[in-house]
DNA sequence: CTTGACCCCGTAGTCACTACAGGCCGCACG
DNA sequence: CGTGCGGCCTGTAGTGACTACGGGGTCAAG
């Protein structure tokens, strides 16, 4: 039932389960432009082949690495056009580096404050909370 | 102009100020039931008063470390309605402090890929590209 | 011939805002 | 006393990236 047939037309759900995406997904990526209409079955089903697969997997692929959907759409036109993506495909990945490194600066400062609160808290016996003073106190950072 | 006054019923665009929050971000937050619904003046403004300051202070320190707006409502229930908030408030937090690290860690994976891509592009006169074939490949983490 | 699994479509809901349109209100200035 | 400008009011729509749902068509097995 799984065996890897050389893709004679791939249904939807066939084309997700390969490629980990949700099934809706495979509809939504479609509408907003960033999979091409596949040829349809008389009966109006759609029909994938290898390449549908291909790009399918790279927008997943660059998903979990945190690009956007625009940034995706950016990424495929060079693969699509240019001949020599790599700097544009460079500058447009370490722009997405520091965005990344941004929002793991955030979340440590809420890691650090958060676990110095629970640390505070303890078993939750106190009459005061931590937590709560915290939130109300000017600054929640300390 | 800036002077605090003690409170004399702050206008909706006095209290966004203070508090650093967006002027729509008020109207949004009484909408939603985070913050109560202040008394109106005659023509219909809004005046709020020192203890919505509080509260939206709350809430907007609560955002900063991260909470989600039903969070910030179990939160500030407890602070309304419990005499021993800290046990659940601290469980609260706990929970949201495993939410923090994950993200963490899933940038961290994501930050190592695009690191290494990006040294690997090196200054983007590649014929190939690292960072499309690293997307185009079977796993995008190495 | 019916059942169930698949497919189609458009639409609405999620989260946490943010922006806009169209219209009052209040106050300073001339 | 009029006028202009900023502030306030309301409801609604848009953002990103999906996800879910309802109502119906299709296909193969039993």
């Amino acid at each position: 039932m799984s065996l890897p047939k050389p893709s004679k037309g791939l249904q939807r759900a066939e084309l997700a389960r390969r490629t980990g995406a949700n099934l809706e997904t495979v509809r939504y990526y479609e509408k907003i432009g960033l999979l091409p209409a596949p040829p349809r079955t008389a009966s109006g089903y759609r029909s994938y082949d290898a390449a549908h697969e291909r790009r399918l997997g790279f927008v997943r692929r660059a998903r979990e690495l945190g690009f956007s959907l625009e940034e995706i759409r950016a990424l495929l036109r060079l693969v699509d056009e240019r001949e020599q993506p790599c700097a544009e495909a460079s500058r447009l990945a370490g722009s997405h580096l520091a965005d990344v490194r941004a929002k793991i600066a955030d979340l440590k400062r809420m890691e650090r404050v958060l676990r110095n609160v629970v640390a505070q808290c303890g078993d939750g016996t106190r009459r005061d909370c931590p937590l709560i003073d915290t939130l109300f106190r000017q600054k929640a950072v300390d």
